[in-house]
DNA sequence: CGACGTTGACTGACCAGTCAATCTAACCTG
DNA sequence: CAGGTTAGATTGACTGGTCAGTCAACGTCG
């Protein structure tokens, strides 16, 4: 379905003609209105405005609305999975990993509020319409965290007694909801308190799942 | 399925009318329509088919569209809130409070999957629509769960350093995202990991949580 | 001059909400 | 108690507006 993706080779083209890449023109200012307005309310007119564009470009990028909103969410799900295996192959704590994890989505929301809202609030959520076309991508996130967890309970870490997709779920939920919190305005948004927000999310699920045997004190 | 609810004032009534109660007749018969295919996907006259009354009954009891939904939400939300007030005023640890909550809304997902999940999709995560409307009321389960936290910290049995509200939001995130696992298939929903489900939340949470001095040895 | 990027008016489907008509039953009144 | 009155419950055809997606034409670059 996407079409070029790595086309954007700085302006250095044989041809400068490097005006700009509607394309990403569009997705951009999708995220705008999709974050605004909702992805059901906003009209595909909505978003060729906020691109600056015709109305027909956007259907001669995309077969559909849904198009793109699907390619906006597999772009970004798909950074994240990679990081997470990235994170994953590494030879660190599982404390760690989940800082890490914790750390990456807090900061893509700090990066592109927009975006992950678009992405936890229509995608992520939406049981129905988008959920269900992606559970099999978002379904590897968790996998991947319950898997690391699965092995630190294997190396006594971990309390074997937890059952990992729980617990997974669980943290990856914690910090879906600090979002949240964030999106609907019910949390502080200063910088510190970010910050906190990944060390609160990481003690606390970390602190719940060890073992007493495991009194790492790495505590901060 | 439960049929008519505070108001079938058995026969006393001045003006006995209450043959079938066609609003809750409606309404049941939405949260089906809803969690099937989702409220922006489905059509009025599904509902008034799925309840097997006339398309303009629907309009007779409720204003609009938005209306049924609003009405669901606030019934089953109200309830909550009156649960997590009686459960605060009694004098129980945290840990049997949370648990309490915990057991609370894991239970009514047992109890009426179809209502919970139209709730978590289309309101509490519906950061453009629904939850904007509603997003008071929604606070204020945060509130009480973040004032219990609060005084938790002050008696010592809670860390203090880390912010009631960020707290709170981890808590119920994490169990909404069981609920979330339940409802995309993403976790078994046997009987015996609805209880372990609970256990986890708050054990992880608590867990977390808790000062090392008050160890109370209450795991279990 | 050919290929592709770009435009925006147009259309066909869809659906929330309206409304006038019909039905039901409580409650008169003689 | 028959017949009459009325208020609410119930019906479903219809309307008005909205919008996703189409398409024929135009632009521009190489």
């Amino acid at each position: 379905m996407s079409v070029a993706r790595g086309d954007s080779r700085s302006p250095i083209g044989p041809r400068g003609k490097a005006s700009t890449d509607k394309r990403r023109l569009i997705l951009d200012a999708a995220v705008r209105v999709f974050a605004r307005q909702g992805f059901h309310a906003c009209r595909v007119s909505d978003i060729a405005d906020e691109a600056g564009v015709a109305y027909g470009l956007v259907y001669h990028y995309f077969a559909s609305k849904d198009e793109v909103l699907d390619t906006l969410f597999l772009e970004r799900w798909n950074v994240m999975l990679e990081f997470i295996r990235e994170v994953d192959s590494e030879p660190i704590a599982v404390r760690e990993k989940l800082r890490a994890i914790a750390s990456f989505i807090v900061d893509s929301y700090r990066h592109d509020p927009d975006l992950m809202k678009v992405i936890i609030v229509e995608v992520t959520r939406a049981a129905n319409s988008f959920g269900n076309t992606h559970i099999d991508t978002i379904r590897e996130a968790y996998d991947l965290i319950g898997g690391m967890i699965i092995k630190a309970q294997e190396d006594g870490v971990f309390k074997p007694e937890i059952e990992s997709r729980f617990a997974a779920m669980a943290f990856y939920g914690a910090i879906e909801q600090l979002l949240t919190g964030w999106i609907f305005d019910l949390l502080p948004d200063e910088d510190e308190y970010f910050e906190r927000a990944k060390w609160l999310v990481v003690e606390t699920v970390c602190g719940g799942l060890e073992t007493k045997a495991s009194e790492q004190a790495s505590v901060t």
